[in-house]
Order: C-alpha cells, then structure tokens, then sequence
DNA sequence: AATGGTCAAGTCAGC
DNA sequence: GCTGACTTGACCATT
C-alpha cells in the first residue's frame, strides 16, 4: 500500500450542511459568532467522516471556518471556547490518517510594500496556524500561499518575500508552503525562493500551463519533491483542468478521468498528495479515488 | 418567498 | 485615477 492521498477543498455538496457559514461584517455579534462556528466545525467533522468512509484522505479546510478571526472587530477567545470540538475534530483527523491544507485568500500578502497589509496578513496567517494547532495536527498540515504581487519590479518583491518570512513567527514558518500562480510566479520564481528560505514548493499543475517556466508534469515534480523535508510529509499538488465551455483559467465542472490518469501515469515514480481544484468537489475526488484503485502509489490501492 | 445587489481584505490590466 | 476581473457562493435587505 502506498501514501498517496486525494482530496477536493472546502466544501461538500453531497451531504447536507455547510462548513463555510459567515456573516456580514456589520452584523457582527459574539453570539452570531459562537452560533456560526458551532455550525461550522460541526459540520466540519461531518464532512470529514463522510471523506474518510469514501477514502478521500486530503482535505482543505476553509479559512471561512471562524468568521472575522483576524479582524480587529473580533476579541473573542474562540480557541478557548471552542477547545473540546477543535481537538475532538484533530482526533479524527489524526486516527482517520487525513492529510490538510489550508489556503488563506488573495488579500494575504507578505512581499507588499504596504506595512499595514503586510501586519493584516500576518495576523491571518496566525489564525489559519491557530485552527491546525488547535487540532493539533503536525507539520504536514500546511498553510499554502503565493508569493505574491510583483510592484513592477519582480525581483525586488521576491527579495522582500524572503526577507519577510524569514522574520514570521515558527508557528507560522513551519506551516507555511507556496505555490505557483496563474499570473505571476513560475514554477522558478517559486523554487528560487525556496532555495533562500527553504520554504516547501507547491506544485499547482493548471496554474503551470497558464503560466509556465516550460517543465513537464514529471520535471516539475523532480524540482519541487526536494524541497518538501521529512516532516513536511509528501509535496502537495494542486490538479485541476480547463473548463472546455468558459473561458482561458476556469476550473473545469467535473473531472476529466481520462486526463487524471494520464497525469498519474505521467507523474511515475513520484509519491504526493492531489488536491482536486474541481467544481463538482467530491463527485470528482470520488471519481478520482476509483481511478486511482489501481495505482499501487495510492492508501486506497487495491 | 423570491430576487438581486453586495460582501474585510489586494493586484493589475485596461480605460 | 478609476473600474472591473479574478472566482464564487451566500448573505440579507428589499420587494
């Protein structure tokens, strides 16, 4: 049997409730709050025990999980209040053998030359180690971002990158990974920060080919498989494909199986863990897992 | 009950 | 300088 995982982010459309739950800003209330969270890591844990019955063993969890948690407007010990059901959730996760990510949003910037945003994205980046630390998950629990914005002068901006995580705090440095983008950042740009930080490369296959330094799948992953160290666990991988009917850069609805196993076949010798950017969520992760039952690289080989 | 404008946060291209 | 795309659903005020 082998250690590679798959997983689809964030939310489930089969089963019946919402872990993603918010609220306005200006209806902001400490008990709107404590109502939303209850909800959302009680479904949570609903969602990953439907994931692991179908052993779907990868999973990101939302950063919508405590609404407004680095936000000045919240001064709510929601870690203390919530401790039982955060560390419940970890045991789960932990006994079930589940791989997570988290992927804090586009506003998160640390190579910004904007003091204030930079300050703003440190405290999210807190909350998102705040939740894995919470569940008391290890090292291969891992917070993925990009590298951020390029100000007109690309290397410059990657030097404040790396000047700036080297100053983050260990709870968040340890988590911390980074991933290709559709824009900006290369597959490169990404390895030549990672060998000034060490800091592990995320491999997102369709950011790849909208925005390619030219390497085949196969390459790609002999470039970044280094840089994930042993408690990091197995690189992550982003996998995703172009939506046929819409336009350059969306998602595609459901999962193309034939192109799945062409990557997994392409991908050989390689051991990672496929998170499945897809409309359909866990329609495609459950396609994706059958696929999968024959790869002898997979938990779920047969 | 149905509808549709709007939502914490940033960057960048195109006017 | 300003607007809209990015990407997306769902909140919630209004009807």
């Amino acid at each position: 049997m082998g250690t590679m995982k798959i997983g689809y982010p964030c939310i489930n459309w089969t089963i019946g409730c919402k872990g993603n739950r918010t609220f306005r800003l200006r209806n902001y209330s400490e008990s709107r709050l404590i109502e939303t969270v209850q909800n959302n890591v009680d479904c949570l844990l609903e969602i990953l025990q439907f994931n692991a019955k179908h052993h779907i063993l990868f999973f990101r969890i939302t950063s919508d999980l405590v609404p407004f948690a680095s936000h000045p407007v919240c001064t709510f010990d929601w870690q203390g209040h919530f401790r039982a059901q955060f560390k419940q959730i970890g045991d789960f996760i932990r006994t079930a053998a589940i791989r997570i990510s988290v992927h804090p949003d586009q506003f998160i910037l640390i190579n910004t030359e904007d003091e204030e945003v930079v300050n703003r994205s440190i405290k999210e980046l807190a909350y998102h180690a705040q939740i894995l630390d919470s569940m008391a998950l290890d090292e291969t629990a891992k917070m993925q971002i990009h590298v951020g914005g390029v100000y007109g002068d690309k290397e410059r901006s990657m030097r404040r990158f790396i000047a700036r995580y080297e100053q983050l705090d260990q709870a968040i440095q340890r988590r911390l990974v980074i991933e290709n983008d559709d824009q900006r950042y290369t597959l490169q740009d990404c390895l030549r920060v990672n060998m000034e930080t060490g800091i592990p490369v995320l491999f997102d296959t369709f950011h790849h080919q909208l925005n390619s330094s030219g390497e085949e799948p196969v390459e790609a992953l002999t470039l970044i498989a280094p840089t994930w160290r042993h408690n990091d666990g197995v690189p992550m991988v982003d996998y995703s494909s172009q939506n046929r009917a819409d336009r350059k850069g969306k998602h595609a609805e459901s999962i193309d199986v034939h192109h799945f196993h062409q990557f997994l076949e392409a991908t050989k010798p390689f051991d990672f863990d496929i998170m499945l950017e897809i409309k359909d969520k866990e329609q495609s992760a459950l396609k994706a897992v059958e696929a999968a039952a024959r790869d002898e690289r997979f938990v779920t080989a047969s």
